[in-house]
DNA sequence: AACTATTTATAAGA
DNA sequence: TTCTTATAAATAGTT
């Protein structure tokens, strides 16, 4: 249509080329509204030049994220589903992890502990341990030995108490070997120390202040 | 363009309306193809029929995928990205959640706890504590008291010898009472004692057999 | 679906 | 680019 019929094929003079493109742009938006209006249609056209300048059009009655659901759902072709895809696979991956951890969690504070074997709770109690002593050489650096003052229970306190008992006791013995050797031996002392020995150990009855461990706090 | 010329307005008769869809809606598709092959353009065309039938047309160079990620950077529009924020957001609370339980697992292992103040030590501590005691709990009902066998330097190791040489410190304070009510008292033993417990408690000199773990084992 | 009179689009030229 | 215009192409109404 135009002064001569034309080949559909490239035209290789550029600047016709761009002509051609600018008229053939606007004739087919205008052809798209056309219908747009005359047969209630709805169009979504995208046109990108040669030098990738694009114009676009779209039926005012929608949206092209409208079309392109219709499209999707139609066609059953994916578009944008495989970057959907890789954020998916992503998310389950990341979730993996997530799970493992937690578990790994969850059997480091002893809970869910009914279905690991032998082999798995020495594993898991070693690494406990070595967690353990490096928190406490920590603390350590803090105050010289806080351990103590944080944990009530903690072993180490009857650990101390003992070795401060078992002091005690030594000492005892020997104070009471000079007594002996100063004021001579006693029978009624001697009866009186076996029973409370068979009874209770002295070193569980009395709960002394224990001033080898003042220093450390 | 026809017998006569006609407004652009919706075509009321349905079947003119119907007739008119289909030629132009060709016409469009013909012109899209000749407008990619005379200028080397891209073109998505999808158009739907007021009844939803949809055609679809785009150059064979490209695909619709490629041209509306073209359409994505260049018109800053989103299109698909509310479906993409979504995933996009999952992944990153998962991927926090994934950190913070790292950094957790790390700690309980005794690493990267230098940033760490005394009170988040102290937490720390008591769940390796209680973590440790579950375990050991656990394994205690596979042996009757497998945590000796498996932690050779375990405080509980610790506390039970200290136990007993206490206990075994008091017997043979008592023993040697008895002695001395046998003996009478005797001035070179008491020395001796004296000297020992200056240098190294007797309890830490000595490893016996303790025969009150062997039932645990 | 085919025909065709007429309108519309546009190629080439200015 | 834009305008002009001769001509090709599209298509409305008809059959």
């Amino acid at each position: 249509m135009g002064r001569g019929k034309i080949e559909i094929k490239r035209i290789e003079n550029s600047s016709n080329r761009q002509v051609t493109y600018s008229k053939r742009r606007n004739g087919i938006i205008k052809k798209a509204k056309e219908i747009t209006v005359l047969c209630d249609a709805k169009v979504s056209l995208i046109i990108y030049s040669s030098s990738g300048k694009m114009v676009e059009y779209c039926s005012p009655s929608t949206t092209l994220t409208e079309i392109l659901d219709k499209y999707h759902g139609q066609s059953g072709k994916k578009l944008w589903d495989a970057k959907h895809e890789n954020l998916s696979n992503e998310v389950d991956r990341v979730k993996k992890d997530n799970d493992s951890m937690q578990v790994e969690l969850r059997h480091l504070k002893g809970e869910d502990i009914t279905s690991l074997n032998h082999v798995e709770l020495m594993a898991l109690e070693e690494a406990l341990e070595n967690g353990l002593t490096s928190i406490r050489d920590k603390q350590a650096s803090f105050f010289h030995y806080s351990c103590f003052k944080q944990s009530g229970k903690a072993l180490e306190d009857e650990n101390k108490r003992l070795t401060y008992e078992l002091q005690k006791q030594q000492e005892m013995k020997i104070e009471e070997n000079v007594r002996n050797m100063e004021n001579g031996y006693h029978q009624r002392q001697l009866g009186n120390y076996n029973n409370n020995q068979q009874q209770i150990p002295f070193a569980f009855r009395v709960q002394p202040i224990q001033p080898n461990l003042q220093e450390r706090i």
